[in-house]
DNA sequence: GCGCTTCTGTGCGTTAGCGTACATACTTAG
DNA sequence: CTAAGTATGTACGCTAACGCACAGAAGCGC
């Protein structure tokens, strides 16, 4: 099952012209990410980047006293390890893969030696991180302004846009640490979704009934982040 | 008084080396900037960047119904318009004089070109880039956990640092809108701080009188973000 | 001076989310 | 089958921040 696993399931690589990719090919490792396993730690220098074909990474701020918020997400659309081509090398956030499933991997090196030549990838790299900044300002904007019912419509959707399934591999232990709220405040506002018929949940699996009804609670955060990456991101698949 | 006017006072200018700055020069305009004068708006394309000397940008996440938040702050240290060598030419957000003053502005498409040829621009803004990622992940975390007291400290702070004086010319009102709370809740931090003796305020005019009092009552955030900056912004400054 | 606007102060009642404590499942290991 | 561990449900008082309403106070135009 070679299609199973095609680096190209990742559409920043699958964007790559013919000759890049080729390039690259030859060095990208699959790898299985478990749930809950750490990609990067606060200050550390990662070895290498991951670019998911069908897993969730969550980036999350870690404070002093442990509590979390997570500040955006990434899956097949996007890559972990922006700081080893941004220049700084190190991150103050924490990257925890959220949805176990598959990525490759790629030396950090070998990145910034692509990176640098000002190939497709910068522009695709560029673009990608730009989307991200604009998930990030948002999620500042929604932990300010909007419900707790609201923001996990939000989360729920952005997760589901990351998936191929309808259902979620998650606690609402582990949601609540990514939304930085108590896990009984999500108790109850999964409790109401689960009432309004739009999710079923049952110890850790979160199934998703009714995308729209989701849609139509969630606010505009949601449908301000998937514009821009749709606009960003928008690649032209080459031949 | 020519030494005034240099647009080296901005550090990304200033750790240019003098090739890539004397290409730049004659194209740099000097420009005032005018309290609450925009400079982006959210979906627009800029003509220029903007690199501050000595003036404060916000950059705003705007909602549906008017209400906003900042979502980080750009002085001298950095630029306004990532987004135009990012590739995404345009952002959601909206950026706004938060302190009126000198600027340098240069045309997009001089700044794609430099930023393009691999240079040390090129470096500096991408790693500039990521600092700012900073500053939004730890508003966006601060925005969760922290009392409107701490993120107070922590706006006044990030603001001081970014200007020559120890006087913000600023209302309650206008930093409520940054801080995208109540205008009544930032009289009442404020009254705390003031009866502290920390700052005095009078009529949109604040003065710090005691710094090392505000970083004393300011969330671990506020060091997050500013050893970021030191770290990533540590230029060299050519000969 | 006078009137208008802007800025700041204050006092309500209301609400969302917190901290805590505990109850009730369901699942797995033994 | 039983015990231990994990996931979820619920309740209660508390606090920070909200929305609203209005009162002073300082500056500005005339």
């Amino acid at each position: 099952m070679a299609q199973q696993h095609d680096p190209r399931q990742n559409r920043l690589l699958g964007a790559l012209p013919r000759d890049e990719y080729q390039r690259l090919m030859p060095s990208l490792e699959r790898v299985e990410l478990k749930l809950g396993e750490s990609l990067a730690e606060s200050g550390k220098v990662m070895r290498h980047v991951y670019f998911p074909t069908d897993s969730i990474v969550s980036l999350l701020c870690v404070m002093e006293d442990g509590d979390s918020t997570e500040i955006a997400v990434v899956g097949a659309e996007g890559i972990v390890g922006i700081s080893l081509f941004m220049g700084g090398e190190t991150t103050p956030s924490r990257a925890i893969v959220q949805s176990a499933g598959g990525a490759y991997r790629l030396k950090g090196e070998l990145l910034k030696d692509e990176f640098d030549h000002a190939s497709t990838l910068q522009h695709l790299l560029l673009r990608y991180t730009q989307a991200l900044i604009t998930q990030m300002a948002q999620t500042a904007v929604c932990n300010r302004h909007h419900s707790l019912d609201q923001q996990l419509c939000r989360w729920l959707l952005l997760s589901l846009d990351r998936l191929p399934t309808d259902e979620l591999v998650m606690t609402q232990e582990l949601i609540a640490n990514m939304l930085g709220v108590r896990r009984e405040g999500v108790t109850e506002s999964a409790g109401k979704l689960q009432k309004a018929g739009l999710i079923s949940y049952h110890r850790g699996h979160i199934s998703i009934l009714d995308r729209p009804g989701l849609e139509a609670r969630v606010c505009e955060c949601y449908g301000v982040v998937k514009k821009e990456y749709d606009r960003l991101l928008s690649y032209h698949r080459p031949g």
